[in-house]
DNA sequence: AATGAAAACCCCTCTTT
DNA sequence: AAAGAGGGGTTTTCATT
């Protein structure tokens, strides 16, 4: 059954029991979900693709932690533009720029919104420099993240 | 073979290229993985093992799509606090706020900087009033994401 | 650190209600 | 929507190099 255009999926009780079990885990198995939930492991099944089928369950991924791999600099950079029309050069010369890991067109101040993983601040400082060389910036405004208190997906 | 505290975990190539599939997709098979990198599947596991007790790949989880159960809206919102020494307990209260998914402590503007989603604009609008409520807050300022063009993890 | 083989487990389909 | 049963695939362990 696939939902009108801009409706939300309904998702009773026992599909968010579910959605949290996976988006806790990816690879719980659906005996344990079952068990938990008080459904067969078939029925289980079923409403997981129906969830994968609207797209309201998204792929799996597991996670790199960058810590571990000695990026310690979590920061957002809030970058101005002196024109707008330059954003979509500014994002696909973003794109090549590893460290971006999320990029928005923002209202309020910026013009573009960014975070930015880095080993340290000396890390940090060239990426900046790469930002500060990219057409039509004009200015950035920098945030570093010194602790990071809540890191979790969305709870309904 | 542990690390010592700080160090960063050594990836080889290998690792690299079994990261990056899991990254993309965590069910990735591990007769898949093997094929692609040439060793065989208990080669893979085992090295996949490893990378998990090193905490350098994190539990994997599965994605709600915000937008599908009707939450549209992603926003950063930075907020001042008169005292920092408020911090701790602001934490504590935004912890409650499930729309709240991302708070950090940062240097800049701010003390504290949030990543909220929220299901509209008015929505959005109650949540900056329950932040505004909280004991210490003065000040907040909200950038609402119009359209996200990067989102991804880091790559090393 | 890597391998092949075997065991244990799990997903997925089919059939039925 | 949900249940049980069965086949095929996957993870995991084991012994060996």
């Amino acid at each position: 059954m696939k939902s009108a255009i801009n409706s939300s999926y309904h998702l009773d009780s026992v599909d968010k029991e579910i959605i949290y079990m996976l988006m806790d885990n990816a690879k719980t198995s659906l005996a344990h979900i079952s068990k938990n939930v008080g459904i067969s492991t078939t029925a289980v099944h079923q409403r997981i693709k129906k969830l994968e089928q609207a797209g309201v369950i998204e792929n799996s991924i597991s996670f790199l932690n960058p810590r571990k791999i000695g990026y310690k600099v979590v920061s957002y950079i809030g970058v101005f533009l002196d024109q707008p029309s330059y954003y979509h050069d500014a994002v696909k010369a973003l794109k090549e720029v590893n460290e971006v890991v999320e990029a928005h067109y923002t209202t309020g101040n910026y013009t573009i919104f960014l975070k930015v993983l880095c080993r340290d601040n000396d890390h940090l400082m060239e990426i900046l420099n790469k930002l500060q060389k990219l057409k039509g910036v004009t200015r950035t405004e920098t945030f570093i993240s010194l602790e990071q208190s809540i890191n979790r997906q969305l709870k309904v």
